[in-house]
DNA sequence: TAATTGACTAAATGAGTAATTCGGTCATTT
DNA sequence: AAATGACCGAATTACTCATTTAGTCAATTA
């Protein structure tokens, strides 16, 4: 057989957009690097973006299986969210391209890529949002609205491992799964 | 006794900053706002920095007495919380020169105005956590770092309401409240 | 003849630069 | 002594034009 230029492409492109970003990269270097005519680009994707959704797609999916993995069925609840959710948000820290983009967001706010961290975000609440539902209907948590507390929850996590580091010590791992369960599982309150 | 120029000059610059924002805003304008020649200003201020930082702790000032007024100390701690902070965060959905600000921050980058607001949010994080030491002392609330505890309330908060409306139908007061007493103040756990 | 290619085009970009604007000063005026 | 605005160098902006880029399509290849 021979060889699968689509996968070539997506290989290329993937490169190159965790190398230089999405605006930065061209299509005739990614041609180039996938040792393939530009024309050939433009029979499997309708044009950059659909490539560069192509690519984010199987990024979500990758994050989703990670953090899958992370959890276990035999731990809590609480212990579930906060191993997926900080598996979710290592994988930005991590990975070449979430960085990038993440990069390009902030300072050039391209908007093909502020598009897709939307879809990205979309993404995370909605797999949060199930594994909340679940818990509710085998009464492991309080009735609540899953949509907001995905939403809290989300936000916490990030103002935790994202935000707190810009202006003060990191926390560490365990120190952010012990205030998460103080503040989103027990409460403040003495009463 | 004379018109009192350096109020006139504070006066016109606050006006230009929350029509137009702190890079738009030019020392001439000024100066023809406030009817002053434009070497006066620099007889009060040693620079368009130190005129606008003087604004920005009167609006500083300003917030506290507005958050102090809204609590009441006959509340709970949690009611005080919820009333101060919301009326910190009602202040910048009200007023022209904090929505400007929050916008020129976002979308311009300017650096003085990135250095003020980054002071504005000190302000808010310094109050929070007097409120909190307090509480503490006074067994109002479980034992707990009360930086990171202000930092989570503010968070959260701006994340209710202002991120939230991003994308959904906003939030009603009372169902801030009851969100910030139900995660905070109770804890989502069944246990 | 179906898949692949890269020269080609119109549109977008950005480097270079000329012109303007701005923050801050200070000699003059009030 | 206080206030002013013309003035200055630095910074920003507006503009131009050469280059680059996404996407097309006629020619080529297998």
């Amino acid at each position: 057989m021979a060889i699968d230029r689509k996968q070539l492409i997506i290989e290329a492109a993937t490169k190159s957009f965790s190398l230089f970003g999405f605006k930065a990269t061209t299509m005739d270097q990614v041609a180039k690097i996938a040792n393939v005519g530009k024309g050939t680009i433009y029979t499997f994707f309708k044009n950059k973006e659909e490539l560069f959704d192509e690519i984010i797609s199987s990024l979500i999916s990758e994050m989703k299986k990670a953090a899958d993995e992370a959890m276990d069925s035999s731990l809590s609840f609480h212990e579930k969210v906060h191993r997926g959710l900080y598996q979710i948000l290592e994988f930005r820290l991590k990975h070449q391209l979430t960085i990038k983009l993440f990069q390009e967001e902030k300072e050039m706010g391209t908007p093909a890529v502020m598009e897709v961290m939307i879809k990205l975000e979309d993404a995370i609440l909605g797999y949060l949002k199930e594994k909340i539902v679940a818990a509710i209907e085998k009464g492991e948590i309080q009735e609540c609205n899953p949509e907001v507390t995905a939403f809290i929850m989300l936000k916490l996590y990030v103002a935790l491992i994202f935000d707190w580091e810009k202006r003060n010590e990191p926390l560490e791992k365990e120190e952010i799964a012990k205030l998460f369960e103080q503040y989103i599982f027990k409460g403040l309150s003495n009463r």
